[in-house]
RNA sequence: GGAGGGUUACCCGAGUGGACAAAGGGAGCAGACUGUAAAUCUGCCGGCUAUGCCUUCGAUGGUUCGAAUCCAUCACCCUCCA
């Protein structure tokens, strides 16, 4: 295929707020019109890709618009170390089971960004996983104490008499082994990669190979960031700290999710996720600072935005249709969780706290209880405040837990 | 190898024989106010058909009427010395 001149597509590569480190090699690398290996590496035991990782996936995905070779490598091999950028210091090493059902859903849920044809997918345990201890200790060698201990993680534990165990040293070299592997031109990953990614580079060069380009894509925000002191906190993305939007999940629950999100990590998700042109972002910032434009509005086109992509165009249409029903004008959704219990046994109908726990909008009865006396549950629109209340059986109720916790008990 | 310090709920962290389901903070949940935003105020924040009962302070065993607290052993972490 023809490329676009090398200047145009770099220029086209370096929008957004990527960090691209050594540009001049890339643009050298670019000019060839041959097509790039570019590498990113994917850890297999978090299968559930969320907008954080999207960012780097839409940076991949540009790459193969351009007409460059994106390999996915599944660290299969390295799951078994973590990445120590994770403090976590105990991690459970996943089976072999647990890595490929993981690869298999990532590579799904990847290829609703990435173009499958032009995507190699390949596991890094079918070189990592042959390598010998004399292999190991070659590569071991081909870097240094006091460079490794350069990294900003190992630094502060090191200072902060936090254990680091000798494996976790390897798991840059392990990265840089697939570089070498692969012999690659570029490696992406996010900002909290850029390490991994040069040590990958100094390695190839060691060992002989033109030493790949290293471009970095920024770590988002998670849903719960907040400004505080002019500067918008949080933590990053992550499923664990359930700060996420999955690219596989509901339209409406994608909505809600990033309909809460504060103000100013809205207009961090319009630089990072929309690809709505930023002229016109910053117009609608400057509006509504002036009042002219509503926040809310704002935040429905960028929520609607990229619901339409994942779940196809019109998705976020319905969605804001049926968030506007249930949060604006507080009416009951339409496709309430039904669920049916057997009341046998219970004296005067169903305790009702039990029935909330049945139907999961509580995880325990104390915890329904709780919610009871703190005026926040309500059946068939009345609100309950006793907390021993019974629902009789031969009757089916709409059962409200919270804010956006439903569902219609039917008991027998 | 030696000496010392530590392990408390989701996280941080008080608690050194009874008043401890365990201070305080953070996170979280709920209510009010809203734009399911922020900020603010209030309540909750181990389990259980529940003015009571059960389980919990790294693990196991012991002392005691009574143990998060004392003793013993074990596991893990840290510091200093070698």
């Amino acid at each position: 295929m023809a490329f676009l001149p090398a200047e145009e597509q770099l220029a086209l590569l370096e929008r957004g707020t990527v960090d691209l480190h050594v540009r001049a090699e890339l643009l050298a690398l670019l000019r060839k019109g041959t097509p790039l290996k570019v590498k990113a590496g994917f850890d297999p035991t978090r299968p559930d890709l969320h907008l954080g990782h999207t960012v780097l996936m839409n940076k991949m995905r540009q790459f193969q618009e351009l007409g460059h070779e994106v390999i996915f490598v599944v660290g299969d091999f390295t799951a078994q170390i973590g990445d120590p950028s994770g403090r976590s210091a105990t991690r459970k090493v996943p089976t072999r089971d647990e890595i490929e059902a993981g690869a298999k859903s990532y590579a799904e849920q990847a290829f609703k960004i990435l173009d499958p044809e032009r995507t190699r997918v390949v596991f890094n345990a079918s070189w990592l996983g042959k390598m010998g201890f004399d292999e190991v200790i070659r590569l071991a060698g081909r870097y240094t104490l006091a460079r490794m201990m350069e990294r900003d993680d190992f630094k502060t534990r090191w200072s902060e008499h936090v254990s680091i165990s000798i494996h976790e040293l390897l798991y840059p070299l392990a990265q840089a082994q697939d570089s070498v592997q692969l012999d690659c031109d570029i490696e992406l990953g996010g900002t909290d990669q850029l390490f991994n990614l040069m040590v990958g580079r100094d390695v190839m060069r060691e060992v002989g190979l033109r030493p790949q380009c290293v471009m970095t894509t920024p770590i988002l925000e998670g849903t719960s960031a907040r400004l505080e002191g002019g500067k918008l906190v949080g933590d990053k993305m992550s499923k664990s700290l359930d700060n996420y939007v999955g690219v596989s999940e509901a339209p409406g629950m994608q909505l809600g999710k990033l309909m809460s999100i504060s103000d100013e990590l809205m207009w961090r998700y319009y630089e990072l996720l929309s690809t709505r042109a930023p002229s016109e972002v910053a117009a609608w910032k400057a509006e509504c600072a002036s009042g002219a434009m509503s926040p809310k509005a704002a935040k429905l086109a960028l929520a609607s935005e990229l619901v339409d992509r994942y779940h196809g165009a019109g998705a976020g249409a319905a969605a804001v249709e049926g968030w506007e029903r249930q949060f604006s004008r507080r009416e009951m959704p339409t496709d309430i969780p039904e669920i049916t219990v057997d009341s046998a046994g219970a004296e005067g109908g169903l305790h009702l706290p039990r029935a909330i726990v049945s139907a999961g909008l509580a995880k325990s009865t104390s915890d329904a209880r709780r919610l009871i006396q703190a005026g926040a549950v309500d059946v068939d629109g009345e609100r309950v405040s006793n907390v021993d209340a019974k629902l009789a059986a031969g009757g089916r109720y709409v059962v409200k837990a919270g804010k956006r916790a439903w569902a219609a008990i039917t008991v027998t």
